[in-house]
RNA sequence: GGGAUCUUAGCUCAGCUGGGAGAGCAUCUGCCUUACAAGCAGAGGGUCAUAGGUUCGAGCCCUAUAGGUCCCACCA
């Protein structure tokens, strides 16, 4: 079945049907396949929750460049696609579903709430999943993962009991970061730290022996409800003989002591700390050195407990008031003087955290962190670019316990028993646990994992494990992460630990880092600026392919870049030109059927172009190797545009029409054998419509996905017709030029006498007459050597080997040409400056390879052939 | 405080192992040349942040400085 190409590009409805016959086809699947190399890549799991951003789109698409190219290249190519993941996000989302209905999640029970959760991703769960299918993302969709599915579970409870058992998971009291609205623990890389305006309130805590005070500064008044200490540093002159006194705690009138900790920095604020183990991570630490009480004075969400009657209730900010005011009264607040300082929020919701002590579940970092760092040292895996080794590096040489309980319903279940009755705890794959000592029915842990620990397994979960399943040996370890820098501590560190401690084995070779989408004026996208820009929105009015070219051209990995709308209309101007050519060339074909022609019969031309896409093939697939799509593809880009479009079918144009000599059907074969290379190259960029191209001009075969990726041929190599051509070009482009300057309109047409300098000039003009006419206005041509007649008034442009005279008559502005004359003989002179300059100096000579001195040598002697010329005319002239 | 990164044309950015500065957009000029005005042809525009160093040769390597961005750690 054969079709035309539409007039006009349109890639909608195009892009649909498209992808629907890959789907239909499964042209997406990918099984262990014993003749063929794996290539593996696990698509890092977008939270449903949210709508597909730039930042997935980028993900995506770097992703499906990749594993097009490798499927192309024959590769057994796996895209794992994971579309989940347990988060906050999740459930605060269906938190809040339920708040309008005016149920808490309590009142319905956890059962219950999971149901919730399930109905509400069923209906909404699908529509990331058609975001990424409208981008043209090529993922395996019946391998589709979820980190909530049973295998994955299994594989949490797996992990967790292993490295509870080998003491790597330990739970204790410490005090972690809490957030008052989310009511959850977060752990360290959680908390995004923002500046804000706060002040320094000067409090004075009396000694209990009547004394006089002592004085410190605080950021957070109202926790000295919760104060055990005040603390100096032991080296402080100032305060030595307070150590070991005591103060009266003001409103509380509690006593306690005055200690001498390290950590007290002299320098700041007074050099006097008041100590509240219970609210304050450092504080705590304090409080361990000195055997301190913890004094908890805050609810889960961040109101003063009971046992402060006054404040009980108030909200921490209250709080904040009521208690400076009572300070004030009592005579204990000296001054308050404005303090801006860092504070720690909740990445989710920005509530500010409040350290809170609790007992949570923690990993222990140190020994996991170890084989991670050794395993990128030796460079088992290698980030691209290579620099983001050192942020892996420095993070996991400063790594701290991983605190991974979080109090949420949505997520894998602590898998900890604990028994009532006689407090023993048993860590179990068990779904249900009895007392090993009483025999009783013990009660598991509320507390779910935070969403990185099971991601954290995903390379290796999703293909079977803890199973020793095919997949697994023959996918295992995938071949390269994608992903962005912002995500490397989350994501990346730990999947490379938790690959290595469970697999024994890296979890990827690569790791690509790309930048983030910024907006047009660099700031990131964000939905509190509104500044985001849908990616559906931008396929919507110029098409995937479009916004695929866009988000890889001029970007280069692990760089940040902006978003504009012209990058995309130039992207789409491209789709336009590519279906364009693609369409005029059909046109010409008309179904013929257009056999190889013989290599006598290909013109110098052909050979040229052939050997340039055969260069491309080969260049491509070099950078496309080292990851650097954003070179490979402006490769594939100016071929198409410049020398495919602008050059090569201008010039072959007079041969399909039939005029001038040359072989029709050959012109005929190159076009499409080109075009052809071209489309299968373009590909992993701009899927659909090199789909929709090949498969229109080639109507019996299926698809281009499955088609091979070109192949570097040494008899597609010509080397002296690309020589030929780079004259040719030369002198076309200096006739346009001369032209143009001298404000000849292109309606003019004029015979062209080229003087050639030598045999092969003269050959190479020669064979390229009927091109001239349309190419550089030519009414005529003729060839000649040193002694060829001209006519009167003619203008000339010097070239490497040759001189091009045009006779233009009344146009000839003799001034103007003089001019011209004098210009090109200053840019002259400057050349054989720096190239006479080069070749005078021993030791470049010397030193310099071999080649290098040749080519400067050749150079050198073309520009001293070129002024002779142009001093020639201009003594003519005179 | 520690670390990373950037500074190249008016704007946004490429520039892969050091060997005569590039693209897209914007600007200016001329063209509806029968695939394409979403196009064609041409032009202008850069001391590659600054100062040193290594080298026959530096946008690229090294050192310092200035400015910007980001990450980490943080002073109560």
């Amino acid at each position: 079945m054969s079709r035309e190409l539409a007039k006009t590009y349109d890639p909608k409805g195009l892009e649909d049907r498209l992808y629907k016959k890959w789907e239909k086809n499964g042209y997406f699947h990918s099984e262990p396949d014993p003749d063929k190399e794996p290539f593996t890549i696990v698509m890092p799991p977008p939270n449903i929750t949210g709508q597909l951003h730039m930042g997935h789109a980028l993900d995506n698409t770097l992703q499906d460049i990749l594993i097009r190219y490798k499927r192309m290249q024959g590769y057994a190519a796996l895209w794992l696609p994971g579309t989940d993941h347990a988060s906050i996000a999740t459930e605060a989302k269906v938190v809040e579903k339920l708040k309008e209905q005016g149920i808490k999640k309590e009142d319905i029970g956890r059962e219950k709430f999971l149901e919730e959760v399930w109905a509400w991703k069923k209906e909404y769960g699908g529509r990331i999943v058609e975001q990424l299918r409208k981008m043209g993302s090529s993922a395996d969709w019946e391998r589709e993962r979820f980190t909530m599915d049973e295998g994955c579970s299994r594989a949490v409870k797996e992990v967790f009991v292993k490295l509870y058992h080998k003491g790597l998971i330990y739970r204790g009291e410490r005090i972690i970061n809490w957030c008052p609205h989310c009511l959850t623990s977060l752990s360290d890389a959680e908390v995004e730290y923002e500046d804000q305006d706060g002040s320094f309130w000067h409090l004075r805590y009396p000694f209990s022996d009547g004394s006089g005070y002592i004085e410190m500064a605080t950021t957070r008044p109202e926790t000295m409800l919760g104060d055990t200490a005040v603390a100096v540093n032991p080296e402080d002159e100032r305060y030595r003989a307070y150590v070991g006194k005591t103060v009266i705690l003001p409103l509380v009138h509690r006593e306690i002591p005055i200690v001498a900790d390290p950590y007290v920095d002299m320098e700041f604020g007074t050099g006097v700390v008041k100590i509240t183990p219970a609210h304050d991570p450092n504080d705590f630490e304090v409080g361990l050195r000195h055997g301190l009480e913890v004094i908890n004075v805050l609810t889960e969400d961040a109101k003063i407990v009971e046992d402060y009657p006054k404040y009980a209730g108030m909200d921490r900010y209250e709080a904040r008031k009521a208690i400076v005011k009572d300070l004030e009264a009592e005579g204990a607040l000296v001054r308050i003087e404005p303090h801006r300082h860092n504070v720690g929020t909740c990445y989710r919701c920005h509530t500010t955290v409040e350290p809170r002590v609790s007992k949570q579940w923690f990993v222990a970092m140190e020994e996991l962190a170890k084989p991670a760092i050794e395993a990128v040292r030796r460079g088992d895996t290698q980030f691209v670019p290579p620099h983001f080794d050192k942020t892996y590096f420095h993070w996991l040489e400063n790594i701290r316990d991983w605190c991974i309980s979080r109090q949420l319903w949505w997520g894998h279940r602590i898998p900890a028993f604990y028994c009532d009755d006689c407090g023993e705890l048993v860590v179990t794959k068990e779904d249900r646990c009895v007392c090993p000592k009483c025999g009783k029915e013990m009660r598991q842990d509320p507390d779910t994992l935070d969403t990185w620990f099971s991601s954290a397994l995903w390379p290796f979960s999703t293909l079977g494990w803890p199973e020793e399943t095919e997949d697994l040996s023959y996918f295992y370890p995938t071949s390269v992460l994608v992903t962005g820098y912002d995500i490397i501590f989350f994501w990346v560190i730990r999947m490379m630990f938790s690959g290595l401690e469970h697999t024994g084995q890296v979890p990827f070779q690569k790791v690509l880092i790309h930048g983030l989408v910024r907006d047009s004026q660099g700031r990131k996208m964000s939905k509190s600026l509104g500044n985001g820009i849908d990616p559906l929105e931008v396929i919507d009015r110029y098409g995937a392919d479009a916004l695929r070219l866009t988000l890889v051209t001029g970007n280069a990995p692990g760089n940040d870049m902006r978003f504009y709308w012209e990058r995309v209309e130039a992207s789409r101007n491209f789709a336009n030109k590519v279906w364009n050519a693609s369409r005029f060339i059909m046109m010409n074909l008309e179904g013929a059927q257009i056999a190889e022609p013989a290599p006598e019969d290909l013109a110098p031309e052909d050979r040229w172009i052939l050997s340039a896409v055969n260069d491309l093939a080969k260049d491509m697939t070099e950078n496309m190797d080292k990851y650097e799509l954003g070179i490979a593809v402006q490769k594939v880009y100016n071929f198409i545009w410049d020398e495919f479009c602008d050059w090569y079918i201008e010039i072959v144009k007079p041969r399909i029409y039939g005029k001038g000599g040359g072989h029709a059907d050959a012109a005929l074969y190159v076009l499409k054998t080109v075009l052809t290379d071209a489309l299968k190259l373009l590909h992993p960029f701009m899927p659909f419509i090199t789909e929709e191209i090949f498969c229109t001009l080639h109507p019996q075969e299926e698809t281009i996905m499955l088609a091979q990726w070109p192949q570097y041929r040494t008899d597609r190599h010509f080397p002296k017709e690309e020589e030929k051509l780079a004259r040719v070009k030369d002198l076309v482009r200096g006739v346009r030029n001369l032209r143009s300057e001298m404000d000849v309109p292109p309606s003019r047409k004029a015979k062209l006498f080229i003087c050639a300098k030598t045999k092969e000039a003269g050959e190479s003009f020669r064979e390229m007459i009927p091109a001239y006419a349309s190419l550089a206005s030519a009414s005529d041509v003729e060839i000649g050597d040193e002694g060829m007649a001209l006519p009167e008034n003619v203008v000339s442009v010097v070239i490497p080997d040759a001189v091009c005279y045009i006779p233009l008559e009344e146009l000839v502005d003799m001034e103007k040409e003089k001019e011209r004359l004098q210009k090109e003989k200053a840019r002259l002179e400057k050349e054989l400056a720096r190239s006479r300059g080069m070749l005078s100096n021993e030791k470049f000579l010397a030193k310099a390879p071999e080649s290098k001195v040749a080519e400067e040598k050749a150079k050198l002697a073309k520009y001293e052939q070129m002024m002779a010329e142009v001093e020639g005319r201009l003594k003519e002239m005179r």
